[in-house]
DNA sequence: GTCAATTCGTTGAATGTGCAATAATTTTAT
DNA sequence: ATAAAATTATTGCACATTCAACGAATTGAC
C-alpha cells in the first residue's frame, strides 16, 4: 500500500475536515434542489438572487466572491437571468467598466416564496443543535472562512 | 495570531449556516484547485480518487453518494479516468447490474502526490482552532451530516 | 413461477462551464 | 503627462454536466 502509515486508517474521510465540509453543503443544496426545480432556478441563480436581496448590489467581481461562481459564468449567468427579468444590470457611473446587477420584482418576489423553504432546511440541519451550541457552529464556520481568506494562496501566474 | 469570530457587518448572509457551510467549501476548493491543475486533475476526480484510495472500491451509485457527483456525471467522468488509466472498470460478479470503480496504479500515485498538499490546506484551515475545539468542529459536521441524511426529502417522482 | 416495480449504468440532446483572449477603463509608476 | 500594468466584463471554443429515456438485471408481491 503506497499510502503513508499517518493516512492509513480506516476512518480517514471522517476526520477529513474539508471532506465533512463538503458533503454537508452537498447534501444542502440537495434538500433545496427541489423547489429550485419548481422555480426553474439553479443553484447559481439562487445564490445570485439569494445575496443581492439580502446584501444589495453587487458588480460581477464582487457577485463572484459572494457566489463562489467565475466571473466569466456569471455573466452570461446574470445574461440569462436578465433575459428572465429577473435581475438587471446598470453600468456603474463612477466607474465605467463595471456592472452592477440590481434584483428586480420578479427575482425577489422568487426569493421570497423560496426564503421560507430555505430556512425550514436550515432548522432540519441545525435542529440537534443546542440554543447554545449554535452560535458555536456559525462562529466556527465563520472562523474558518476568514482563516481561509487569510491564508488564501495567490493563483499562480 | 488568532483570528476574531465575529464581523462586524450584522449581516443575515453571515448567520445563514447553508451559505456558511457553502463558502468555506468553496474557498478549501479553491486553494486546491493550483495542485490539482498540475495534474490535469478536476476537483471531481480528485474526490473520486480519494475516496477510492482511503475508502476501496465502490459501484457507481456508492461512488456518486460519497462524492456527491451524478451517477449520469460519474459515467462520463470515471470513463475519461478508465482512458487514462487512473482507474478501471470491474463488472460485479454478485450482481450483473453494478460496476465496481477501483483505482489504478497512476491514480494512487497522483493521490501520493496530492495527499500532502492536501492535508496542508486542511491544517492551516483548522489553524486557529485549539486540540480542545478542533474535535468539536468535526463533531459538528458529522452531526449536521447525519441528520441531513436522516431527514433528507424523497426525491420528488 | 410470473410479472410488475425497482435498481444500475449508459447515452442523446440541450445546456452550462471555464480557460484564454479581448476590449475598455482605471490605476500606478515615473 | 504619459506609458505600462491592473482591473472589469464579455465572448469563442472546447469540454463537462444534466435531464430524460433507455436496456439490462434484480427484487418483491402474489
Amino acid at each position: 500500500m503506497s499510502v503513508p502509515d499517518e493516512f492509513d486508517e480506516p476512518q480517514i474521510l471522517e476526520d477529513f475536515v474539508p471532506y465533512l465540509a463538503h458533503r454537508v453543503g452537498s447534501l444542502m443544496d440537495q434538500n433545496i434542489a427541489p423547489y429550485l426545480k419548481e422555480e426553474n432556478l439553479s443553484m447559481e441563480m439562487w445564490r445570485v438572487l439569494f445575496v443581492l436581496s439580502h446584501v444589495g448590489d453587487h458588480n460581477l467581481v464582487a457577485l463572484s466572491k459572494a457566489t463562489s461562481v467565475k466571473t466569466s459564468t456569471l455573466s452570461r449567468l446574470v445574461g440569462r437571468m436578465a433575459d428572465r427579468g429577473l435581475v438587471s444590470r446598470i453600468r456603474s457611473d463612477s466607474d465605467n467598466r463595471t456592472v452592477d446587477v440590481v434584483i428586480l420584482r420578479a427575482g425577489q418576489e422568487i426569493v421570497d416564496r423560496l426564503t421560507p423553504r430555505a430556512l425550514e432546511i436550515r432548522d432540519m440541519a441545525v435542529q440537534d443543535f443546542s440554543e447554545d451550541e449554535l452560535p458555536v457552529l456559525k462562529s466556527y464556520l465563520r472562523r474558518m472562512y476568514r482563516t481561509l481568506l487569510n491564508n488564501a494562496a495567490k493563483t499562480p501566474g
